[in-house]
DNA sequence: TACCCATATGCTCAGTCGTAGCATAACCCT
DNA sequence: AGGGTTATGCTACGACTGAGCATATGGGTA
């Protein structure tokens, strides 16, 4: 210890310090057979959120409270993204500050809306090689980054363009989800932007920031996909390592090689056999597996790593 | 869209909503020359904190506004915790958010008082191979694991253990830093357990859970360290490989391979030569190198990797 | 000066892992 | 029987990782 830090750092709230309302932001993702979705308000544009209460006994408990009550879904793996307090919305009436969280659940059916990711973001979608809307996006970060003040910054709009969406030969990476959305919301291509600039790039915007908090679910779910086994949150009970690989396929947005993908999962012993095997494959039968659930506690890690291929 | 969800779901805060005051805390890391440390109150049981303000315009600008005003260092990377709403700090006056945020700064001076890491958790240092406190920790694991209900939570206990502490042939993770402290404290083995069983394990307990938010900051920050290059902003301008290599081991609290730290340093050209030498080394002069600045942009992956190994 | 100690630095080697592709198996259909 | 489709097995190759040997270059000391 060098010196005394002054106490100011440690008042209890009260003077100046602000009463704040909180909001509980949910970004719940599921599996529809077309495809990934996530659980919004009825017409799209809104996550599902509601305000902490005080029978709420943690920020996850209330969150899940809520999601559970008025959807009759059960959550399974939840976690926390980001907080922040947005100061577009403080009021006369205060400050809100919302927690937002990320949460896997099977059934995607029930009292719910469900809106596809890649309506929400098209560019998301990598497995079709039809380039067309990476292409447009391609064009139009280079114009924005040549209407650039100084060649300095232009250099780093460019280099960022090229990182984030895969261009010039860099890969396109999966899990850059949130840092594409921001790039575009600061190129002014999309509705949301402060100074929109030309007609918006192809996609479903949201009201607020929800379709950047659905962002930041997204890019974390393809993050943690590569390292902890949370794709089997949405998988049934018996699966084929094809439906696997679609669904993380799907999940990622991009194409994966298929004996390179079935190595890793059984190699890391994720699955058993159950003995059965799936008729309806439309050509040889597969076997049907299961999750061993024992590796949650074996381990946290050792998840489904991502083997990059364009043509499966 | 399938169905219709509840409009209650999106009633603005009103009614049982409550109105809570939130606080913010900061886990700053830097490093003195004894290992790294970090920033607390005077008498060293609370992590610096203060409310969010009016005035604040975003929850990480109030952070940085209440440890730079308050002890006058210039924090250089900033990132977002953890969001909770403690419920043993909701009194009659209502309930507390807290925010929690990891910071890290070069100047370790100044008007603040540091903890060493190691003097708060003893037990995630392993770069010396003294196991005292390992071991101890490791019986008295076991000891509570034996005492368990039922056969099935022993062994998932033991299990956690062994995963956790690098018990029975199983490597040491640094970055579970997090993991072990919840498990010592779900043991018992430390003061702020709920129900303490013995002697505390060696090391400073904290008031309320800041003791449990600093083994969150240290766990991200191991982790971040592996595939991000955050380690430079705790780095000065100018260094040897070997000051890299030692504060990335400070860090880690592990013993690193030195050949190949410096092979997987210079081969992603993190750093540049610059042309000076170290003379100071004690043995041959050491090349000075300094940490080039473009690659974050260029890519904010590439970190630094742990070429593990217990004998350097 | 010759030798020892200490750290820095260069390089090799074997095992592992990720990428890619070839080949075969087992079902359906016409 | 032959073609289409998906499942499944296996191999070759290059990149990366862990581990260790060898050399370089300073200071100190007999």
């Amino acid at each position: 210890m060098i010196n005394a830090m002054p106490e100011d750092l440690h008042t209890t709230p009260g003077e100046d310090s602000q009463r704040v309302s909180t909001e509980l932001v949910a970004v719940i993702v599921s599996l529809s057979k077309d495809g990934p979705v996530v659980l919004t308000s009825p017409n799209g544009a809104r996550l599902p959120s509601g305000p902490l209460r005080s029978d709420h006994r943690s920020l996850q408990t209330g969150m899940r409270a809520w999601v559970e009550q008025q959807t009759h879904l059960r959550l399974g793996y939840v976690e926390q993204l980001y907080t922040f307090a947005d100061p577009d919305r403080t009021s006369s009436a205060g400050r809100t500050i919302s927690v937002s969280y990320l949460g896997l659940t099977r059934a995607s059916l029930g009292v719910a809306s469900w809106q596809g990711f890649y309506e929400i973001f098209p560019w998301e979608d990598q497995r079709r090689s039809t380039h067309a809307i990476r292409d447009e996006i391609a064009f139009r970060l280079q114009t924005w980054a040549a209407g650039s003040s100084t060649p300095l910054v232009r250099t780093q709009r460019a280099l960022r363009s090229a990182v984030n969406f895969g261009l010039e030969g860099k890969p396109w990476r999966p899990e850059l989800t949130l840092q594409r959305y921001e790039m575009l919301y600061e190129a002014g291509l999309i509705p949301e932007s402060p100074h929109p600039s030309g007609p918006p790039i192809a996609g479903r915007p949201m009201e607020l920031d929800h379709r950047r908090i659905a962002a930041t679910g997204i890019a974390r779910l393809r993050a943690k996909i590569q390292y902890r086994p949370v794709v089997f949150e949405v998988m049934p009970d018996q699966f084929t390592l094809g439906n696997l690989q679609s669904v993380v396929e799907a999940l990622a947005g991009q194409g994966l090689h298929k004996q390179n993908f079935r190595r890793l999962i059984t190699q890391q012993d994720l699955v058993e056999e159950t003995g059965a095997t799936d008729q309806q494959t439309g050509g040889r039968p597969a076997k049907l597996y299961a999750f061993r659930r024992e590796v949650l506690d074996e381990r946290w890690a050792a998840g489904t790593k991502l083997p990059v291929t364009r043509t499966r």
